[in-house]
DNA sequence: CTGAAAGCGCTTACAG
DNA sequence: CTGAAAGCGCTTACAG
């Protein structure tokens, strides 16, 4: 009858048409050995003339292999609870793809620590994994590794910090520049001309291709841009405890007269401690953030700006941007940049990252 | 061999432990019809003990049924392009889980007019229909519609506005309440003690129960809970079009020294118009939603804050928790408020719903 | 009220 | 290099 034209799909109708077996067709579209070219040919072109779409369900329930996913990011540490947002969503992910056969390994490395970063990337068996999610923050180290990973054609996606120049299937973060930018763009609206600011870079690995300084960068264009006057100082703190932040920021501010203060990460409450301690809490501050003790001096009015960038969302649509491509071929756009938003003790009530 | 032991589960196993076919059990799984009580209860105890989740792949896969969807929200109006956004997240979620044989089918109505809603409800077949995904904007009409999709057992989910006492599966959208209370403290900062404030309805459809009113209760009451003694004036303007808004605001501000006006919803822009032409612009003004005509008011500076509560994620979430609750059983959260953003000219650039 | 068999669209050995 | 057969874990008729 011609009503099983409605048949004409899968790869029963392939091998059909191709004159092979089913297994045959099989070994093309998975790229395996042991297929004449000739045979090859003739399976893709019907392929491509069928649009044949595989049936994930078949698929999944006849081979009963478990797709694992790495994630290598940073654990939470003493100084930040940052990276427990981008966990979060990465667990939230996780848990709804599970049902599909996923699987997540996390590697969790310090911050504070190129070691630990070696470290956990040599605790993953490249040979068990289809895919890896993670935040490059040791940039040389980083580059290492996703080489490793192109090699072996295992397709990885970025979150936090991106890597340009590479094959990332995908980045989702912060468009550090523009975080940047928009920070000086408010810092003009509380400073008055003239007056000095002072950029601050806390971490102890501050390299010339760290992220930080693509934030600083941002800030210093837009005030390039507008062709404003203020002197801008800057320091680079390469520890990150109370005591050392706070002694180099008192050198700065005795021989300065700093209105301002923009700290380029998270550690904005090691700064609003000092100021707070030391009286000077009048000066304005800037930060990256919604941790817990931002949050605090948020509200107590030492901070006055947090730039955030919904780290929850990034680690979510990271894994989800992976799963997509792994399981349905789809490849999504490539950079994605998450929205800049601005807490203050007004609103930072209602956000939620 | 007792490696056999990790196959004890699954239909086959339940099978061979209740002595009954697979049919059986299959029968017993989806309550179907045609088995005797006593040979329920056995497999059902079996079920339990195996804590058995069936395997969304092989169901799939022999069922060849497709899973429909429902989609009942406003499209967009000649007023307000609000609509916009939950549509373009509910067809991301679509777009997402469409490979595992779920379809979309929309329906639009029209903001201003109940008739239009009707019409649409009409045109759902319910026999054919998995789940529903709606806007209740007309509280009566939408009372009636959930309590046949009660009685016939077709979860559904409330998008942008909330209706309590009823079984939804559960609400993605703004807590309005507070919403308005949100505003209120804006507003705070705003006036001067004593001056007047002006609340503003504009709907065609203002009844006792509509959702605007939820956000007022909020307004006041921030400003009863605060002991402010600003005289709060209100109007309830039921036509939508520009004469007859510019109209009726008119009539106030003539017998009223108004200092600040709260438009309960997206038609702000509107009155933002009306005080511009009027001249009348320095009055301090706050509404709701990131459209089109209320951004460039925004950054005209006619409008002073805009109050926007994720309209593309409550669609995309919304759809995401219908789907997973009819297709693995997963019941999240009943109540999903979104976070309550606060849009002014700086940050409107970096914004996205 | 219940069972036996076929089938969903793939993949996996195994045999040649 | 290729094919025939079995099987993944369910559901769907059909028969009784």
């Amino acid at each position: 009858m011609s009503a099983k034209d409605s048949e004409l799909t899968g790869v029963k109708e392939i091998a059909r048409r191709a004159n092979v077996s089913r297994g045959t067709v099989d070994r093309v579209i998975h790229n395996r050995t042991g297929v004449s070219q000739k045979t090859i040919d003739i399976v893709n072109a019907i392929i491509k003339e069928l649009d044949y779409q595989p049936n994930i369900f078949a698929r999944s329930l006849a081979s009963k292999k478990q797709v694992v996913f790495a994630v290598l990011i940073p654990g939470v540490s003493l100084e930040t609870n940052y990276w427990e947002e981008p966990l979060l969503g990465i667990t939230e992910a996780g848990a709804e793809i599970s049902p599909y056969g996923i699987t997540l390994k996390k590697y969790l490395y310090d911050l504070n620590d190129k070691k630990s970063f070696l470290e956990q990337i040599a605790l993953i068996d490249l040979s068990t994994v289809q895919g890896v999610l993670l935040a490059p923050s040791f940039i040389e180290e980083s580059e290492h590794f996703v080489k490793k990973l192109e090699s072996r054609k295992i397709p990885y996606v970025f979150i936090n910090s991106d890597i340009q120049g590479h094959d990332s299937l995908s980045y989702f973060g912060p468009d550090l520049y523009k975080s940047g930018y928009l920070s000086a763009h408010l810092m003009k609206y509380l400073v008055k001309e003239g007056e000095e600011i002072l950029i601050v870079n806390i971490s102890k690995e501050i390299d010339n291709q760290h992220h930080l300084l693509r934030k600083e960068e941002g800030f210093r264009n837009y005030f390039i841009d507008k062709k404003l006057t203020n002197p801008i100082l800057k320091i680079d703190i390469k520890q990150t405890d109370y005591a050392y932040v706070s002694k180099s920021i008192e050198d700065v501010l005795q021989r300065h007269h700093v209105a301002a203060v923009f700290v380029t990460n998270s550690r904005v409450s090691t700064v609003a401690k000092y100021l707070k301690r030391s009286g000077a809490a009048n000066r304005l501050l800037i930060g990256f953030d919604y941790t817990k003790e931002n949050l605090a001096y948020l509200k107590s009015g030492d901070i006055d700006f947090l730039i955030c960038q919904k780290p929850r969302e990034q680690g979510y649509k990271g894994l989800m941007a992976l799963y997509q491509f792994v399981v349905h071929a789809k490849v999504g756009e490539k950079n994605n940049f998450m929205p800049i938003d601005i807490i203050t003790s007004e609103n930072c009530d209602f956000y939620i990252n």
